[in-house]
DNA sequence: GAGAAAACTGAAAACGTTTTCAGGAACGTT
DNA sequence: AACGTTCCTGAAAACGTTTTCAGTTTTCTC
């Protein structure tokens, strides 16, 4: 079933077809019925590679996205699906793990397709000068905080919070609640990453209050994993007993860490306070629930849609935006006890 | 860059740089390794249109995905996309909503891509012989039960748990603690799918233990959304104060109604035990943790694939496969107080 | 109703591959 | 030295589209 047939079967050429199907202009209206007849009629769909072949450019763009475990990222990707599909374009997904040549992989992906562009998603990849020029095609980080070394501002995009500012804003909500021996609790510090980026307000709220960071409070699971949170959590209360509460930089270490505060006989929020980022739905139904600052995920992939096509089509230049959460009080923030 | 670039680059004519590309044994040893060299130099990546375009079929099989939302596919997903990329296969995917555009939308992403064969993964669509018949190219129903009212067993595959079975399994474990008044959450009781299936088994079992059936025990949610469930479980609970257990059919479900329980100040297992199928990872880091049936998610999306293969090669027809769950015992059954 | 302009249509080239077919080189056998 | 094999290589067709360019109609104007 290709246009040719269609074309045959209402007697004309295939370009009229091809022109019918592209919805250009300069076909006579009772052609074009003629022709959008006989496609419902032999249920003719045109075949992508040879459109693709023949363009100049594809109408594909790329997601590259590490950590499909985390509810968060999926809704940014849906998010970014309906945005893609209403825009016309095609989207195309590429999980990638931890490892290199995962990298090397979604870059290949690239070329292969001729992606017209990509957004990078979620976590953190070391974005080498070598790989970054393997990206040659526009990109936009979306909830990523990558570092590219070779590049500068003005040559990719971004979407997010402002990592920073908004973990600041937590521990200060924290501080304004009474605590002073507060912990936190991330990935890793010195990835160039997220938990470095909200590592940093942890530490600039405290010092604003006139707080003095303490090492010990710092815990670091390694991993977002689930698994390895909970140990860290376990580690840093044997290590230090006497925090009043605990600053996790996602919902999903956050409850992790409340069921490590649980069975450590901690009650939660009368002996341990807890808050963390995202907004994850699920957060509505922890006991108790999660007090977290509610990323804004359906804009966020709207926006670095939006942005990505505006620089595919010269519409605008690349830019970065920062995007606010919401308090979302649940029932983990209290006053200290001790 | 084109095959022809690389081609000139080394002075042999395309068909040798194709050759090499796709491993064909007579090529001169020489010559390959010339050819490899220049392929490595220039960054040559085939353009996978063209390829597609000639070849009389595609690697590539299609995945349609109904609820992005849950934890418990998005792992099989993963686990499909690993046994894909093993097989030197390619996986696109399709996430659709509810309504029947979206099917619709599936079954032309299919011709237009020339996919070789499909993965139906979660929920249950409600697939008309019309809509079936648009499918044409083998297919594997994955954590799925959708009627095929045109299609007899001999023409697609499945693999899932025993949705019957299983349920039947659970509901005998709550009625093994003692319970007699156990209520059943479900989305939607009468759509041919998992809610039907894991409905009988409960009915079976209850049956089986010469309990008469409720119908105020049983709450639909109508959705999967735990909102919805969340509410559904409120209702259920004003409507009968007495049960003492609850099966509800999935882990995020269960999770919602934990929640509900709770807020109505009912202990969790004490004034009522809850189990459920799935056994996401979240599920043990819940208060209390949730006891549920483990569904076997790597495998399941390993054998998805393998089986897909083996119809798509010519090694085998059409096979149902019933994987069996593992029982992870958490906190939350326990006997009936009352 | 003739001429010019506008509107529409079709033939053919092009996109980057794979593969078939035929030809050439190297080799071994007489 | 001639021949037949075997091994390797290249030219060219094909895949299904889009688009350019050159017609061919139709419509309008006088």
């Amino acid at each position: 079933m290709t246009i040719k047939d269609v074309a045959e079967y209402c007697g004309v050429s295939i370009s009229t077809v091809s022109r019918v199907m592209n919805g250009h202009p300069d076909v006579r209206e009772n052609v074009r019925a003629k022709v959008m007849a006989a496609i419902q009629e032999l249920h003719y769909v045109p075949n992508n590679s040879a459109r693709d072949l023949v363009r100049p450019q594809t109408d594909t763009i790329g997601v590259v996205l590490r950590g499909a475990e985390n509810p968060f990222l999926m809704s940014v990707l849906r998010s970014i699906e309906q945005a893609v599909a209403a825009a016309d374009y095609t989207m195309v997904l590429q999980q990638i793990g931890t490892d290199d040549d995962e990298v090397a992989a979604g870059a290949s992906l690239i070329r292969s397709k001729r992606l017209r562009g990509l957004i990078l998603l979620g976590g953190s990849f070391d974005y080498t000068p070598e790989r970054t020029a393997a990206l040659d095609v526009p990109f936009v980080c979306c909830s990523f905080t990558g570092s590219f070394s070779s590049l500068d501002k003005s040559q990719y995009s971004s979407v997010s919070i402002d990592d920073y500012a908004e973990a600041y804003r937590a521990v200060q909500l924290l501080i304004c609640q009474g605590h002073r021996r507060i912990a936190v609790l991330l990935g890793s510090v010195q990835d160039h990453s997220i938990s470095e980026l909200r590592y940093r307000g942890y530490c600039d709220a405290l010092r604003a209050a006139g707080i003095e960071l303490d090492p010990e409070l710092v815990a670091e699971s390694g991993s977002f994993e689930m698994a390895d949170v909970y140990t860290a959590t376990q580690h840093l209360l044997e290590r230090r007993s006497d925090i009043t509460a605990l600053f996790t930089i996602s919902d999903l270490m956050g409850i992790a860490s409340i069921k490590a505060l649980h069975s450590a006989g901690r009650r939660v929020p009368e002996d341990c306070s807890v808050i963390s980022i995202d907004g994850i739905e699920m957060t509505r139904y922890t006991v108790p629930t999660l007090t977290t600052l509610v990323q804004p995920r359906r804009q966020m992939g709207a926006e670095a849609v939006r942005i990505l096509l505006d620089v595919l089509e010269e519409r605008g230049p690349h830019t970065h935006i920062r995007l606010e959460t919401a308090l979302r009080e649940g029932e983990t923030v209290g006053a200290p006890n001790h």
